[in-house]
This record gives structure tokens, sequence and C-alpha cells, in this order.
DNA sequence: AGAAAGAGTGTACGCTGTCCACATTGATAG
DNA sequence: CTATCAATGTGGACAGCGTACACTCTTTCT
């Protein structure tokens, strides 16, 4: 981060402010979640005026988009890395399996070690589909879990007719327990314990999808 | 609603701004969530100067959690009335099955039809399980889900060893679906796109924790 | 060299939550 | 019946926020 003020700057020019204010932005957010990515303070942790950041950023929001993009990233990330370190050698059907048990761990994981960050990453209700947010392979969080899906699919281990939609029963359980860890009344579990709940929803996402005897409830309205 | 300022309503004293302010704060949630539930705005429409609530709650944020809890009763209540809809005259089983189903179906409900509100009600971490937030049995959203799963057990419908934090793992899921649909990417569903969907999550959810065949994935970290 | 465009500064406005001192009231004690 | 007192509402003030407008400094392009 370059200098405090433009006395101690030296150069009137502050050199690449807009990545100053996203790292700075970046930084509030983990800290605080996204009501702490306020503008002002971000320029004056960039050691510039306030007014400064509107010639890169056209109001409040747009940083905090684009804060929200990069946190979407990192999660992709974080999951990506749960997934890559996954054996190799495994049989298709327990590797589909154990891919799609990989990305719910990976967000429980990042939703634990960057509550901040991760609760940014979905302030914005767009941005979840869109081009920005993704990992290194080039798919957000939620395409990664498409992706799983599709895989055990393809593995056999989730019948076709069942696939469609499949990724909104999946997400819902893994972010709705994320919230319960990091701001509901689950909040103060340590690490082992949510560890366990997460592996123990995930079972119930693995029954429930591929769907065990008899399918629905007959008679539901 | 009395008048809009101390000439216009004559008395110097207001009546009950207590639960004015209440209500104004209701008002605002459901149309703009948490961050809508502003104090001067509260004071405007109650018709008397901003330090007036001071007498009344200690800050904006003691407002904020009064209006918490009704939004949580209110939750309750809709899911209470939900459950009150079903049938009397089922078999235990189905009747302890359709409770369950019940419990969720509210939930969603009320998420769609009162966004403002469930996001208020979600928006202050305690509340969740304390004496506040009850509906007219008594019970919070959250005791209304436990007791449910505890009729499941008691029907034989669920395996009381599986009992154990299935609150949470079922909260997990009806949760994230409603954040999906309020302001995730599902928003823009239609009603009965929803309730689908919603009663898929509620299928998942059943035969996920009543564990189908073989438990969970043997060989989980 | 001069003009144009880009980047940072300074000032200002309205909004927010909250603190302080003051005014008005209804109830209560003598 | 009146003096007092605690509760309640008022008025003015302050700092912090997002943001609009006009200005200045610096680089770049003709």
């Amino acid at each position: 981060m370059p200098d405090r003020d433009t006395s101690r700057r030296g150069t009137y020019r502050h050199g690449d402010l807009r990545r100053t204010l996203l790292e700075v932005g970046i930084a509030l957010a983990r800290a605080g979640g996204p009501d702490a990515v306020v503008l002002r303070e971000a320029t004056r942790r960039a050691g510039v005026v306030p007014n400064a950041a509107y010639r890169h950023f056209a109001d409040r929001q747009a940083l905090l988009n684009a804060v929200c993009s990069t946190a979407l990233s990192a999660l992709a990330i974080a999951m990506e890395a749960e997934i890559a370190a996954l054996p190799h050698d495994s049989p298709p059907l327990a590797a589909a399996r154990a891919r799609l048990r990989a990305v719910g761990t990976g967000y429980l994981r990042f939703a634990q070690a960057e509550p901040g960050l991760f609760r940014t990453a979905f302030s914005v209700p767009d941005n979840l589909d869109g081009p920005a947010g993704v990992g290194t392979s080039g798919l957000t969080p939620f395409g990664l879990l498409a992706a799983a899906l599709d895989a055990l699919v393809a593995a056999g281990a989730l019948p076709p007719e069942r696939r469609p939609g499949a990724e909104f029963l999946a997400w819902s359980a893994v972010h709705g327990l994320a919230m319960l860890v990091i701001d509901g009344p689950l909040r103060g579990l340590d690490r082992a314990q949510i560890h366990d709940l997460g592996q123990r929803l995930l079972d119930m996402v693995e029954q429930g999808l591929a769907g065990g005897g008899g399918g629905p409830t007959p008679g539901r309205d």
C-alpha cells in the first residue's frame, strides 16, 4: 500500500489507486463483512481524498461489487483446492461422490475461515452466475457444484431425471448451514464439531438427492 | 398512527410512543429489510423529534432487536397456521411427516410473502432461541421445528440416534432455499415453481434424515 | 509548445446515529 | 391545593457517511 497522503506520497498521482482501493476494500470486508466496506475509510487507508475513489468506481456499491466478485473467486479457489486434494486413483463412482463432498466441504471451510469475505460474497444478489467471481478453473462456486452434480450423473450415482435443479437443493443445504455457523445459533462451535455436522449434512444431501426408496411422499400438495 | 407533529398532535405527550415506534419499525422492515429500519425516519413517521426515541430504546439496535423479535413471532405464527391447516385424522406416522413438511412449507411461504420481515428476523444473531420471537404456541420457529422432529421420532419415522442435531440439518436446507429465493439466483421464480422446489427440498430432507440404505458414506474423513 | 484528457483536491449538502441541556407534563406528597 | 419529581418530548450540536460540483495538477498527444 502506497504512502498515506499527498505530502508523504510526494507524487500527485497515486499509481494504481483502483487496485489499492480494491485491496483495501477486501481487507475491510475480511474484517467486518459488507457493511465495513466504507468508501471514506478505504480512501483514507489509500492515502487519498474521498472523492478520488469516484475516478475508479461509480459509487460505493460499485466498489462493493468488485470486492464481492473477488470474494466469490476466493471461495471458488478454496473449493477447487479441496477438490484438488482428492486422491486421483479412486474408481469413478467413489470419485464423483467424493468430489461433491469436497465441493460442500470447501464451501463450509471457507465460510468458517473467512466469514467476513463469505458474507460479502453473498451481499450482492447478482454475480452468482455472471462472468465474475470465478476460480482458476473458470467456474463460479455455483458452477463447481453444478459440474460435480453432472459428474455424479455421469457416474451413475444420480438418476438423470433428478438432476435438473439439484444444484439448488444441494446449495440450499450447504449455504444454510454456513449461515447457521457464521452468525446463527451454531456460531461458537469449534472446528471439529462444525466439520462433523457438515459431514452429516452432506450425508443427508447425498441420500436425499439420490432418492432412497419410494420417491417423494405421496399425497403432498 | 398519531398525528405528525406537536402542533397538530396538540398534546405534548404522545401516548404510546414505544408501541408506535415499534409498529413503524415493522412497516419499515417489511418494505426494505433491516437496513430500512432507520431511527430518524421512524420518529418522523411517529410525529416526534428524533431524540424522543431514546426514551424508549437504548439505541437503533435496540429498536431493530424489537422489530426482529416481532418478525420472528410472525414467522412462528405463519408456521403454526400451516400446521393447523393439516387434517386431524391422519394416522400418526403420516401426521408426523406432514407436520415436518408443514413447518418447512410455512417457513418458505413466509420468506416469500414477507421477504423484508424475513431478512429482518435473521439480521440479529441472537433471539433465535431466546424467550422472544415466539408464536401463539410459545415456541420459536426453531422450537417448532424441533418439536416436529421429536414427533417424527415418536412416530418411528426417524431413528432416535439420528435425532440429535437434526434440527440444524433440516433448518439449514430450508433456510438456504429461502435465501436463494428471496435474494439469490432463484428470485424471480413464480410461486408455483418455488413451491415445487420447496417440496423437492423437503423430500430430500425427509429421505436424507431418515437415512436410506447403508448409512453415511464410508471412508469420509 | 499548446491543448486535451485523466487523476486527485477542496468545499459543500443532506443524511444518519447519538450526546447534551432544556421544557413540558402527569403523578404524587405535603 | 400546591410544590416537587420523575418521565417524556424538544432543540441544538457533533462526527461520520455518500456524493455532487468546481478546481488544480500532471501526463500525453498533436
